[in-house]
RNA sequence: GUGUCUGUAGCUCAGCUGGAUAGAGCAACGGCCUUCUAAGCCGUGGGUCGGGGGUUCGAAUCCCUUCAGGCACACCA
C-alpha cells in the first residue's frame, strides 16, 4: 500500500510538472504546525530564487491548481510561501478502510528486494551470568531483527557466545583441583563420560571468578590454565566433554534469561565455531600478501588516505603466534560467509568497540573474506547509566545481574498491580512480568541507540507519561471496549469506516495512516526509537479520541461500528508496533 | 596529544536530508471520574537550543571556531 506522503507528493509532482517546475521540490511532509494545517509543502520557497519570482506567488499558483483536487481540501498559500493543506475526509477514510483490510500488515508492504541479514547482538560469555551490560544489545538487536523480518527479510540472529579461550582453561583447571576424581581428568578414560554435568550453573558462576582471581595472583596457576586451553584446543577428550557440559549448562541458563526479555536467537554459534577457520584464513592472508610482520606480530594494514586519524593495522597474530579477538571476529566472518552468504551483517555492540570493528571490517574487505556486495553495519550503542549519570551499578558498586534488575522491577510492578483486588495472584504475576518487560525495553528503545542513557528504576516503575506501561494501558483500554462490544453481540469484523466526525477522530486516522512510513524508515535507519515515538503519538491520538467520544453508547449503529473498526485498527497497529519492539500487552491491568 | 560522539526547560529526552510560535514526559500549579480502566484527558508557568562567528530569504539543524564532558587510540576481550 502506497505510503500516505507518497500519495500526496505524487499529486504535487503532477502540478509541478504541469507548471514546468523542478519536481524535486514537490515533497509533502506532515505539518509542523498542526494548528494551521495537516500537511505542508515548502517547495515554493526553494523555487523562488531560480524562478526569480516571489515564493508566495508560486505557492498561490500551486494552490490554485490544487483547488478541486479530491485528495486535498483547504489548500492555502501562506506568507512567505508555505503551501498548507488538509486531507479530504473521503481520502483519509478510504485510506484507513484499506488499512483495515490488511489485517496483518496494515498497509506496510514488504521491501521490494528482500535480503538475508545476519545480526550479531548477544555476546555473553559462558559461565558468567548476564549483567546489565548485556541488556542493550539484546533489546536493540531483537527489535531490529523483528523489524527486518516484518519488512520481509530473512533474519538470522546469532548470539555469538564467548565460549573459547582462557576462561575455559581457567574453569577446567580450577575444577581439576577441586574434583580431581572426575573422569574428565583421567587420561586413561577417553569415552563414556557421564551425561549429567558435574556442576550447576550457580557453581559454574562461582568457579569462574574464583579461578580468574587466582590466575592474576599466581603465575603457575595461570600457566596451568593456559595449558588446559591448549589441551582443549587440541581436542583432549576429557576436556572436550567437560567443555561441552560448561556450554550446555550455560546456554540453558542464558536461554532462560533471554526468554524473560522476549529475546531469542536463531543460532547459538560462538567463538569456538570460528576457531577452525583461523589457520586457513591466516595462511591465505600471508600467501596473498595481505599480511606482513610488524614489531613481531602478523598484521594487515587497514589505513586509508582519507582517514582523519591514524588507524592502526589489524593484528592477526600476536608476536607469540597466538590469535586474538580480531582474528576470531575475522574467522567468524569467514564462517558466516560460508554458512549463510548474508547480504548484510549487523553488529549490535557497545560503541566503544567502534575502532575494533572498523579494523575488522576493512581487513575483511581488503582480504576478500567479505564480498563487496555484503554490507557490514556497526550499530554501536551507548552506556546504560544509573540515576547518578555514571555506569549502572548495584548499591555497593558491583556489577548488577540482569536477573536481579528484572526481579526488582517486577516486584515493584507486582505491588502496584496487586492493588487491584479483582485480579487473582497468578494473573497479577503475569501482568507484572509483562509490564516490567515493556517498561524496561521501552525505556531503553525510546532513546537513540548510539547515545548513553539513564536507567532510573524509580522513573521506570512509576510509569506515567511516555513509558511502556502507558502504551500497554492504552491498549488494555481498547481491548476492554472491544470485549464489551462483543459481549453485547457486536462483531468487530464487520468493518465500516465513516468520514471522521471530529478533529480527534481525524487526528487518530492521520496518525494511523503514518504506520507504513514509520516502520520502513525505522528499519532503514536501524532506529527502534522512531517506532517508540510513533507508538507514543498514536497512543496519545487514541486517548484524546477516547476521551471525547462515547463509543459504546453511540446511538447511530453505523457510527458505532465505524468507531469500533477504527479502534480495532488502532489496537492492531499498536500490537504490531510493540511486537516489533519486542514486548506484549496483557488483557487487563 | 589525535580522533570521535555528546551539550536543547529544574530533571530525562525528541526534533538535526534548513522552513512558520523549538516539542514531549517527569517535577510544580490549576481543572475534569453518577457514563467504555483517572496508569487517563485538558490547561498554566518554565528555553540566550553550551559560547562566538559564518552561509542563507530563513539555522537547534549546514560550515568554521571555542568551551565543557564521555569514549577510543596495535599484540586484553
Amino acid at each position: 500500500m502506497k505510503k500516505l506522503l507518497d500519495n500526496l507528493t505524487e499529486e504535487l509532482i503532477k502540478i509541478f510538472d504541469e507548471l514546468g517546475y523542478d519536481n524535486k521540490f514537490a515533497r509533502v511532509s506532515f505539518s509542523n504546525r498542526p494548528d494551521l494545517c495537516e500537511f505542508q509543502c515548502n517547495g515554493a520557497m526553494a523555487l523562488a530564487k531560480s524562478l526569480k519570482r516571489p515564493p508566495i506567488e508560486i505557492a498561490g499558483e500551486i494552490a490554485e491548481k490544487l483547488s478541486g483536487n479530491e485528495i486535498f481540501k483547504n489548500v492555502t498559500a501562506v506568507a512567505p510561501g508555505f503551501l498548507n493543506m488538509d486531507l479530504s475526509d473521503r481520502f483519509i477514510s478510504d485510506y484507513i478502510r484499506e488499512m483495515t483490510r490488511d489485517e496483518y500488515r496494515f498497509g506496510c508492504d514488504r521491501s521490494t528486494k528482500t535480503r538475508t541479514i545476519l545480526i550479531d547482538y548477544g555476546g555473553p560469555n559462558v559461565a558468567k551470568p548476564l549483567h546489565v551490560g548485556h541488556l542493550r544489545s539484546a533489546v536493540i538487536g531483537e527489535s531490529i531483527k523483528r523489524m527486518g523480518i516484518f519488512m520481509g527479510n530473512t533474519l538470522i540472529g546469532d548470539v555469538h557466545l564467548g565460549d573459547w579461550g582462557l576462561q575455559m582453561g581457567l574453569i577446567i583447571h580450577e575444577l581439576s583441583i577441586r574434583r580431581p576424581d572426575l573422569p574428565y581428568f583421567n587420561q586413561a578414560i577417553t569415552d563414556d563420560y557421564p551425561k549429567e554435568p558435574p556442576f550447576t550453573i550457580s557453581e559454574l558462576e562461582e568457579i569462574y571468578p574464583t579461578a580468574s582471581a587466582k590466575s592474576k595472583e599466581d603465575e603457575k596457576y595461570k600457566a596451568k590454565a593456559m595449558q588446559a586451553v591448549k589441551d582443549l584446543q587440541q581436542g583432549r577428550p576429557g576436556y572436550m566433554a567437560l567443555w561441552q557440559h560448561i556450554i550446555d549448562v550455560s546456554v540453558n541458563d542464558l536461554k532462560k534469561n533471554y526468554k524473560r526479555l522476549n529475546v531469542s536467537f536463531e543460532v547459538w554459534k560462538g567463538e569456538s565455531d570460528a576457531d577452525p577457520y583461523i589457520p586457513e584464513m591466516v595462511r591465505r592472508m600471508k600467501d596473498q600478501g595481505f599480511a606482513h610482520e610488524s614489531e613481531g606480530a602478523l598484521v594487515v594494514d587497514v589505513k586509508r588516505d582519507d582517514d582523519t586519524k591514524e588507524i592502526p593495522p589489524c593484528i592477526i597474530l600476536k608476536s607469540d603466534g597466538a590469535a586474538l579477538y580480531q582474528t576470531t571476529d575475522l574467522a567468524t566472518l569467514v564462517q558466516r560467509e560460508n554458512s549463510y552468504h548474508p547480504d548484510d551483517i549487523i553488529y549490535v555492540v557497545d560503541k566503544r568497540q567502534e575502532m575494533h570493528f572498523t579494523q575488522v571490517f576493512r581487513c575483511a574487505r581488503k582480504t576478500g573474506i567479505v564480498p563487496d556486495d555484503t554490507a557490514l553495519h556497526f550499530l554501536g550503542f551507548g552506556t546504560m547509566n544509573g540515576p547518578d549519570g555514571k555506569p549502572f551499578k548495584t548499591r555497593d558498586g558491583g556489577i548488577m545481574r540482569l536477573e536481579n534488575l528484572l526481579d526488582d522491577i517486577e516486584d515493584k510492578m507486582y505491588s502496584k498491580v496487586s492493588q487491584n483486588e479483582s485480579i487473582p495472584e497468578d494473573e497479577a504475576r503475569d501482568i507484572a512480568a509483562k509490564i516490567s518487560v515493556a517498561a524496561v525495553k521501552y525505556g531503553d528503545l525510546s532513546n537513540q541507540a548510539s547515545k548513553d542513557y539513564i536507567f532510573d528504576p524509580e522513573k521506570f516503575t512509576s510509569f506515567e507519561g511516555n513509558t511502556g506501561p502507558y502504551i500497554l494501558y492504552t491498549m488494555v483500554r481498547i481491548k476492554s471496549i472491544l470485549a464489551k462490544y462483543a459481549e453485547a453481540g457486536g462483531d468487530k469484523a464487520d468493518v465500516i469506516i465513516q468520514f471522521p466526525g471530529s478533529a480527534s477522530e481525524k487526528g487518530l486516522m492521520l496518525s494511523l495512516a503514518g504506520f507504513n512510513g514509520v516502520i520502513e524508515n525505522a528499519f532503514d535507519e536501524l532506529a527502534p526509537h522512531k517506532v517508540c515515538a510513533y507508538v507514543y503519538e498514536l497512543a496519545n491520538a487514541f486517548n484524546k479520541f477516547y476521551h471525547e467520544t462515547k463509543i459504546l453508547s453511540e446511538e447511530d449503529e453505523d457510527r458505532k461500528k465505524s468507531y469500533i473498526s477504527l479502534i480495532n485498527l488502532t489496537l492492531g497497529v499498536l500490537e504490531k508496533c510493540i511486537d516489533v519492539l519486542g514486548f506484549e500487552a496483557p488483557e487487563r491491568m
